[in-house]
RNA sequence: CGCGGGAUGGAGCAGUCUGGAAGCUCGUCGGGCUCAUAACCCGAAGGUCGUAGGUUCAAAUCCUACUCCCGCAACCA
């Protein structure tokens, strides 16, 4: 019998630094996806890799200090280390800087300017540097660059274009078609109405604005833009050949039957990848699901808050298998996740050591308190058992269905039922009870016969999630390892058996001020990396720490500041902006001018306690609209670790207009 | 009228598409049990399902208006 294949892939990371849990959420999800249809015999070929052309990385290598390359072999490194360390079971890890990846590449551009898909002509607008996107005046926010707020400049640069409209209207009657192609379903709905209904931009696809990149080869002035390189890696890495048929391999795999990616890239994974396939004359994959994101609990992540969760340093703490069940079952289907300490905490005691760990570490016990080890089938039956076996035929069934919907928490959960079923069988059945009965020792033998039994089973399914475990477990039984098939029959564990005569526990139970004891400690590694003083991290974590470290700028000479003109302002009307959350509109009078100033400052002062206060004021700096409103200086602030800002006022009582120097 | 997400017992969530007895996990309290990792089993308390209207025999769920929260950008999966 011919096993079907399964070809799935995640995302390729991006190499810009080190993955946090969330992105490290992707891949063991991944994996339990193909560790399971592994188990549901499919011929599985997982794919996962990283990213790593571009702007972005090409300043992070400068500020480093090494070459483009050398800053991505790193990263590229640190990324699978990871992937690794969480024992994932991918089969292939490409680099989007693999020379045959690259090739391919630049034959696939070539191709698509040769059939008239990508055609030369130029863009317009305001670029954003690190995001490398331009943008159009509308689509700023306060001025600036939607996605990361930062300043954008007026940049022409000469680029070529795929046209996406040419394809537009396959690809919608391919979505009507294949309802199951973009999952959560609700996704479907948000691409149609916001990109191929209102019609499809063309797409760029080539810089010139940075070297680091594909080189377009009849153009080298220009490297391929990001998303052609990296949604190719899904045909480069089985072996695509734009000239020839492919290997072997890929006439096998493709199309792909899952792209697991975040949510925030369906639009380039249901649109831009599905209509470069319908270009190159490939058939598309059946299925992209944009999984939720895990975020954390208190507060944003931020490197320089160091309360940023890496996979390694929960491991650490926790253990692999335990962060691999917590980011699978903490992640719901739709909605975003959340991850602290505490909540890890709670998750590891309450189900992992208190129902699992507990409950096998309570059956090897008995067993070889009561009969040395030896599990035999007593043959004594009561209604009882009847009821635990439903539960644990039953249950492979179930997990199964759910994996089928990719509802990989739901699957999870329903494995713990078996567990905790037989926590309560003990519990009815009262094994001590009988052990004090000489009659009834066949009665004894039995329920800790089917209480073995349906470890086995539900430490089998474990594997998909917990590889470790599910094997720990299995040795600790002297079982063998069920296939999904093989969980149809009950009764499988071999009667006679001896199981270990001394049990490890699985999970100790951990304690919370403990574990946030180590938290501290790992955050204070991590503001250590990010550059702070080594006092400062001792007192910025104390409540009643006086002083803030910010990061160093670059030393300026006395021209520099020379060129700065401050002066004192007295603020004599204020109003909150419109349209925005955050700015108010002032009116300082300086000297005899009235300069309007905006500034982000709502959240802290109200319009009328703002009026009648001297402050400082920079008046030389270039204006500029925010959210619409003409900004002409800025009012300079204090701002503390928690974002608390003060404005600076003269100490002493000075007129308005009073240069500051 | 900027965009997006959200509001369900103390905490974290499901249920909302396709109206039909408010559910899960944790915590709390009471009880049981002692094989086990102070664990396990049973029971209880605790909710006007953000507010106000509307549709309906019936609304957490559909419609309308409003309030409040959160993010808007990192390490973007």
């Amino acid at each position: 019998m011919n096993k079907p294949k399964f070809y799935m892939t995640t995302a390729i990371a991006y190499t810009s630094g080190k993955p946090h849990i969330g992105n490290t959420y992707e891949i063991v999800l991944a994996d339990s996806i193909a560790r399971f249809r592994r188990e549901q015999g499919y011929d599985v070929f997982f794919q996962t890799g990283t990213d790593e052309h571009g702007q972005k990385i090409e300043l992070k290598a400068q500020e480093a200090g090494v070459t483009p390359k050398e800053f991505v072999d790193g990263v590229s490194g640190e990324i699978k280390r990871i992937w690794d360390l969480m024992n994932t079971s991918y089969d292939k890890f490409i680099r989007t800087t693999d020379e045959d990846h690259e090739k391919q590449v630049q034959k696939i551009f070539k191709k698509l300017y040769d059939q008239g898909d990508i055609y030369k002509s130029s863009y317009e607008g305001l670029y954003c540097t690190p995001c490398e996107s331009f943008w159009t005046e509308s689509q700023l926010v306060d001025g600036k660059c939607p996605d990361c707020g930062r300043e954008v400049k007026p940049a022409k640069e000469e680029a070529y274009f795929f046209r996406m409209s040419k394809y537009a209207d396959r690809l919608i009657e391919h979505i009507n078609t294949h309802p199951e192609f973009i999952q959560p379903v609700s996704r479907k709905n948000e691409m149609m109405n916001n990109f191929l209904l209102p019609g499809l931009q063309d797409l760029c696809v080539s810089r010139t604005s940075f070297q680091w990149g594909i080189p377009v080869t009849f153009d080298p002035r220009h490297v391929t833009y990001v998303w052609l390189d990296a949604l190719t890696n899904y045909i480069t890495g089985i072996g695509y050949d734009c000239d020839g048929e492919g290997t072997e391999q890929f006439r096998k795999n493709w199309p792909a039957e899952l792209h697991l990616i975040g949510k925030d890239i369906i639009r380039f994974h249901t649109i831009y990848w599905p209509i470069f396939l319908m270009a190159l004359d490939l058939p598309l994959p059946k299925q992209v699901f944009g999984h939720p994101w895990l975020l954390q609990g208190d507060g944003k992540m931020s490197k320089s808050k160091g309360n940023v969760l890496y996979a390694d340093d929960l491991a650490d703490v926790f253990g692999v298998d335990a962060v691999r069940y917590f980011v699978l079952h903490e992640m719901p289907f739709e909605n975003d996740g959340v991850i602290s300490w505490e909540l890890m905490v709670e998750r590891l005691n309450s189900d992992l050591a208190n129902t699992l760990g507990n409950l096998v570490n309570r059956t090897i016990s008995m067993t070889n308190k009561y009969f040395g080890g030896i599990v035999r089938d007593g043959g004594v039956a009561e209604p009882v058992d009847e009821e635990l076996k439903a539960v644990a035929l039953a249950v492979p069934e179930h997990a199964a269905k759910k994996m089928d919907d990719l509802r990989v928490a739901d699957a999870i959960s329903e494995i713990f039922t078996l567990f905790k079923r037989c926590n309560k069988y003990i519990d009815e059945t009262m094994p001590w009870a009988l052990a004090k009965d000489e009659t009834k020792q066949d009665r004894l033998a039995t329920v800790l016969y089917h209480l073995t039994e349906c470890i086995a089973i539900g430490a089998s399914l474990l594997e998909s999630f917990m590889p470790e475990t599910s094997g720990k477990i299995l040795e600790q039984l002297h079982a063998k390892k069920r296939t999904l098939e093989e969980m149809k029959q009950y009764g499988l564990y071999e009667s006679g058996t001896k199981v270990t005569d001394k049990p490890e526990i699985l999970f100790a139970r951990l304690d919370l001020k403990e574990v946030l004891a180590k938290a501290e400690e790992i955050q204070k590694a991590q503001l250590a990396a990010a550059g702070q003083s080594a006092d400062s991290q001792g007192t910025a974590k104390k409540e009643d720490a006086g002083v803030i470290d910010v990061e160093a700028k670059p030393e300026i000479s006395f021209d520099d500041f020379e060129k700065l003109q401050f002066q004192v302002g007295e603020i004599i009307a204020c109003e909150a902006v419109k349209k925005s959350k955050k700015l108010l509109c002032s009116q300082v009078k300086i000297g005899s001018q009235i300069k309007q100033i905006v500034s982000g400052i709502k959240a802290h002062y109200t319009p009328e306690e703002m009026v009648g206060k001297k402050v400082m004021v920079l008046v030389n700096l270039k204006p500029a609209k925010l959210a619409g409103v003409l900004s002409e200086g800025m009012l300079l602030c204090a701002e503390d670790a928690s974002g608390n800002l003060a404005l600076m006022k003269p100490e002493k009582e000075m007129p308005s207009g009073a240069e500051i120097c």
